[in-house]
RNA sequence: CGGUAAUUGGCGCAGCUUGGUAGCGCACUUGGUUUGGGUCCAAGGGGUCGCAGGUUCAAAUCCUGCAUUACCGACCA
């Protein structure tokens, strides 16, 4: 591609609107355009790395034994509604009305799609598994569209669906397709772990997610650092301290704590540690005949934070999880939040494992600027119930038994699911066993965000000059940059004739035959990222040579213009 | 949806306090100059100052409302 026949759209300056460096790098490189509030159009180097991406994905999808289609965007709100997505999914969904009136929403995803078409289509046992998937444009109208295509509003997705006769053979895709993923993020030259994850709203069994290691990434991740383990830390066991719970040495006093209403602050007053403080949240509990909005307390060490996926999963405690208020917390327990404590409270109390350990502890006495010292589990505080209500910290013992738990940062990329029966049996989706009898099917999702791939490989791979394209996914693997080739024949015909020649043996090359002054063309290659770049100028030309540099490695070698084509094979291959 | 901020040519910004001819840099066009790391000079094209209403002889500037956008919190590929 000549850089004159182009779009090459980089820019010198940063959108003043770009926060990540993804985001900022994809503006100035020209990979993106921002059309709306979370609705970008992908420029023709932008498509390049997309398309490459796809390429991947595609090959290791076929190599597992997924077969690809393509299903609509628009979607009848009638099969939503059999599902009962339609309200469930929220505002997320975005709904759209034709010209007679009937409702159409678009695809955030494609689950209802697929079942109809195979519920229709697959009646034997004998036709299973298969395993179906699709590169498509989704639309989810996100609260908050951030980060440029990182979390988009329409965006390019990898679904794939697997149905099966049983849970088994559904675990065995599962992990197949778990094997898949792990090639091809290896393939495109990510740093990727795969992540015990929470199956959230969409449901069933097991979940995995497939994250970028970022220092920006959104997500928190748990790993030991012994052992393979990783979760996500909405998801990671918070395992109950080796130690036992020491005796009761102290008694219960109450103490004067006036305008303490943090642990920081109180621990400061009384000259303790957090870790010997515990904190009270008030939360409400399930609606009962006596009561229409019953509280539940929550009891955490003090330098511990409450995990409110952990939280609402409990029976007593309602889902969505929601915080008391003020003035409910007033009427019930006499005292306002900051100087909560379990000791005589009149709920349900619930103690994480590693607060049911402490002995000799403080906290709050539910009366305004006092607190308890000296305060014991079972002695003074005595119906409650232990779970695991917290999130890991660093530090903690590994769920798995093995070393200590380390949080990194994430980019969810990928995302895979044993849905079960959930989306069969909503749909009625079955077939015939061996017996004749009608079972309903098992179901397996399996997504890759594909233009958050590109963003994410950014956010891992750049440096002040710009994007450092891992060779996989680069928009063009080669660059020719001939330095005043307005002026020089030389120049000209050495660039036109390697031009050729590397087209010729399908090289994916940029010819930058722009007026441009050197500096504008290194520096748009570098911001570019293009791995090699091939430098012609007079002053090597003297000696029949050409200067070689390496976008990543910066290596650098002067090489003889008849052997710049068998360099870069053997630097291709 | 809550909190914060912004909106002036394609991009980055100044001007607003104290109302009076809309400006700078980049990019773009033309001519010249320069040529191994974002040259320099000159001439030019391009703006309903987010929208609506109000105050005023006069509004980018003051007032009111609305819209859009970004950032921080709860969801997700």
């Amino acid at each position: 591609m000549r850089s004159s026949d182009y779009l090459l759209a980089t820019l010198k300056e940063t959108p003043a609107d770009a926060e990540a460096i993804s985001h900022q790098l994809m503006l100035r490189a020209g990979l993106i355009r921002k059309l709306a509030s979370g609705l970008y159009t992908w420029l023709p180097t932008g498509v390049r790395v997309l398309r490459k991406v796809e390429t991947i994905v595609r090959e290791e999808l076929n190599r597992v034994g997924a077969i690809e289609l393509l299903m609509p965007m628009v979607q009848p709100a009638e099969l939503w509604q059999e599902s009962g997505r339609f309200e469930q999914y929220g505002p997320e969904l975005a709904k759209l009305n034709d010209r007679h009136d009937r409702t159409f929403v678009l695809g955030p995803t494609h689950e209802e799609v697929i079942t109809d078409m195979v519920r229709n289509q697959i009646s034997s046992y004998k036709q299973l598994p298969i395993n179906f998937y699709q590169i498509q444009t989704k639309f989810r109208d996100e609260i908050r569209p951030r980060f440029g295509v990182m979390r988009a509003r329409e965006f390019v997705m990898k679904d794939a669906y697997s149905f099966h006769l049983s849970e088994q053979c559904l675990d065995k895709t599962y992990w197949l397709m778990h094997q898949a993923y792990t090639r091809i993020f290896a393939r495109i030259g990510l740093e990727c772990r795969p992540v015990a994850a929470d199956t959230g709203s969409i449901g069933g069994a097991l979940s995995h997610e497939f994250h970028v290691l970022a220092d920006t990434g959104e997500d928190a991740i748990a790993f030991s650092n012994e052992s393979e383990f990783a979760a996500n830390v909405e998801m990671a066991e918070a395992v109950a301290p080796q130690t036992p719970r020491p005796e009761a040495s102290q008694p219960l006093q109450e103490v004067a704590t006036p305008e303490a209403k943090t642990i920081e602050a109180v621990s400061q007053q009384l000259n303790i540690d957090p870790q010997q403080s515990v904190k009270t949240l008030i939360v409400h509990g399930i609606a009962t005949d006596e009561q229409s909005q019953p509280l539940v307390a929550l009891i955490l060490r003090g330098d511990h934070s409450l995990n409110e996926i952990k939280a609402q999963k409990l029976d007593l405690v309602h889902s969505p999880l929601t915080f008391a208020s003020e003035a409910e917390i007033l009427a019930q327990t006499g005292s306002l939040p900051g100087s909560l404590g379990p000791v005589n409270l009149n709920m349900p109390i619930i103690v994480d494992r590693s607060a049911c350990v402490l002995a000799d502890f403080v906290c709050g006495a539910n009366k305004d600027g006092y607190h308890f010292t000296g305060v014991n589990f079972d002695r003074d505080i005595c119906n409650y119930q232990v779970e695991d209500i917290r999130n890991v910290v660093e530090g903690d013992l590994s769920p798995c038994g093995q070393g200590q738990i380390e949080i990194k940062r994430g980019i969810e990329v990928g995302h895979i699911f044993q849905l079960g029966q959930k989306y069969a049996k909503a749909l009625n989706a079955g077939v015939l066993d061996e017996s004749g009898k009608h079972e309903h099917l098992n179901m397996g999702c399996y997504g890759i965000g594909i233009s958050r791939v590109v963003a994410a490989a950014i956010e891992q791979n750049h440096d002040k000059f710009g994007i450092k394209w891992p060779e996989a996914i680069a928009p063009f693997q080669v660059v020719l940059i001939p330095m005043n080739m307005h002026k020089s024949h030389r120049v000209t015909e050495v660039a036109e004739t390697l031009y050729q020649q590397l087209l010729g043996i399908g090289v994916e090359v940029l010819f930058d035959d722009r007026k441009e002054r050197p500096g504008v063309m290194f520096n748009d290659a570098e911001l570019i990222g293009i791995p090699h770049a091939i430098i012609i100028g007079e002053r090597n030309l003297d000696e029949q040579m050409v200067e070689y540099k390496h976008r990543i490695t910066g290596d650098k070698a002067k090489l003889p213009v008849d052997e710049v084509l068998s360099f870069l094979q053997g630097k291709l291959s």
